[in-house]
DNA sequence: CCGATTTTGTTCTCACGTTCACAAGCTCCT
DNA sequence: AGGAGCTTGTGAACGTGAGAACAAAATCGG
């Protein structure tokens, strides 16, 4: 996707740009640490106490913070407020974000009552949903809005983080505009893969997917000798001859 | 973690055993599309044709497809009820599994109502919440039962998944019962890193770890020459003397 | 029956991520 | 002031994953 800024061999100085995905993905978990060790009054930590507190093994988050500059103190660790201020900067939670969320069904409701938005640095600006019926109801202190307002709301308030909780049916559609009205990063709680233009960044949190990845496991674990070693179909002899809409295999 | 059993060149033959992990991930999203493209009649897709659906890469899927096995015809594709069976029994959704779910906020409520539960393969046996005044209460053809019920339900309806819909507060305390209980897998919702015995799989949702993700990458493409260069917080000059409990940062 | 065509399964190479191990650098004690 | 003791930051080795490219196998038309 990303065409990948070619690779100066020589010059690896300095934050450059350019931090690795993984730890990006990371860094969150780490501002999160950091703000419990505050909490609880610890102004220095080490990596090794870090690392504990994130779940990580310390050399890699040692390597990970690298990547940010060189905040710590050799032979004393890491100032707590310090650092936590520095990830929160790079990670940009130090502004704060405008987020719509689409779709107020179950999981809808849930996400606009999910007080402070776990952490600071996102507000929700509107709930939408395209259902009459759902228009207007009031969620803690918001009130439902219609769908077709989605462009001004945008606009408005420089959105750029839309939120997809509908069904799998209209999430593409939901997508579409979002991405039209001028939004450039998605979260998706629809189960679709939905497609996007390029420069807009889109994430997916998927409940069942991650079901079936424990369930993977746990069926490996529970008895080895309980999987069955390929057991056939009863008919796949000759002709793959449509057996297709009645569900007849297991789901 | 797993001794990575020895490689004999020479006889790669069957599924041996362990698939790589990067691999399971997409095998739920591979059983998606082809539940998709099975309602829709098709009898037969190509690689090509799989990968789109998934949002993925065609040589990415054939090599994904080749640890389960060689099903699949050269010059024809893959019979899409075939392929899906035997996706959906490699993952282990052809039995299907009892789940228990802990928190019932407005996640565990949504979660609850989550008909189907995405997939079929999971079963919700019980909800269970601590809170007296939640325990008793309908939600859809379920009732919320007390925590307190946690290792009876498990061992009678063979337990071996829980979902945490917790606070952080309890996420802990909540997890070592259901370990003690006999769960050996763990979908986390709570925003806290759970420790967990070796044999025991956990995974995390965390929708502000995405957000925050989401949020990083937002920062980079809307002005890169907005991002601050190392502003060093006021007074970082001699020692990092305690600033600690106050929050005067960003958070 | 044979060759052209299609599409899988696999090999090879490269990029990315993780972990180890250690030199550089800071503090504290004597 | 100097050395002992920690802890960071990073270079290097290792393992995993992604993608390109191609040989093997199946169908289909002549």
């Amino acid at each position: 996707m990303t065409p990948a800024r070619s690779r100066r061999p020589g010059a690896p100085t300095r934050t450059e740009r350019g931090i690795p995905e993984a730890t990006v993905a990371r860094l969150p978990v780490y501002l999160r640490a950091l703000t419990a060790l505050s909490d609880s009054g610890i102004a220095t930590a080490s990596s090794e106490d870090l690392a504990t507190a994130a779940g990580v093994n310390s050399a890699k988050l040692r390597k990970d913070l690298s990547y940010l500059g060189s905040y710590g103190t050799r032979g004393v660790g890491y100032d707590v407020e310090y650092l936590r201020y520095q990830i929160a900067r790079e990670i940009g939670v130090t502004q704060d974000w405008a987020v719509v969320i689409v779709g107020i069904g179950n999981l809808g409701h849930a996400l606009a009552n999910y007080s402070g938005f776990g952490t600071r640095g996102f507000r929700i600006v509107a709930l939408l949903d395209a259902a009459p019926e759902l228009v207007g109801e009031r969620i803690g202190d918001m009130v439902v809005r219609d769908f077709a307002e989605l462009e001004e709301i945008v606009a408005a308030d420089r959105v750029s983080i839309g939120v997809i909780t509908t069904p799998a049916g209209p999430a593409q559609e939901v997508c579409d505009r979002l991405v039209a009205a001028g939004v450039t990063s998605i979260l998706n709680f629809a189960p679709v893969v939905l497609s996007v233009p390029d420069g807009v960044d889109i994430r997916k949190v998927d409940l069942s997917i991650e079901l079936q990845i424990l369930a993977y496991h746990e069926q490996r674990k529970s008895g080895e000798a309980a999987l069955p070693e390929v057991p056939e179909l009863p008919a796949i002899n000759g002709l793959p001859d449509l057996p297709s809409v009645n569900g007849g295999v297991g789901a």
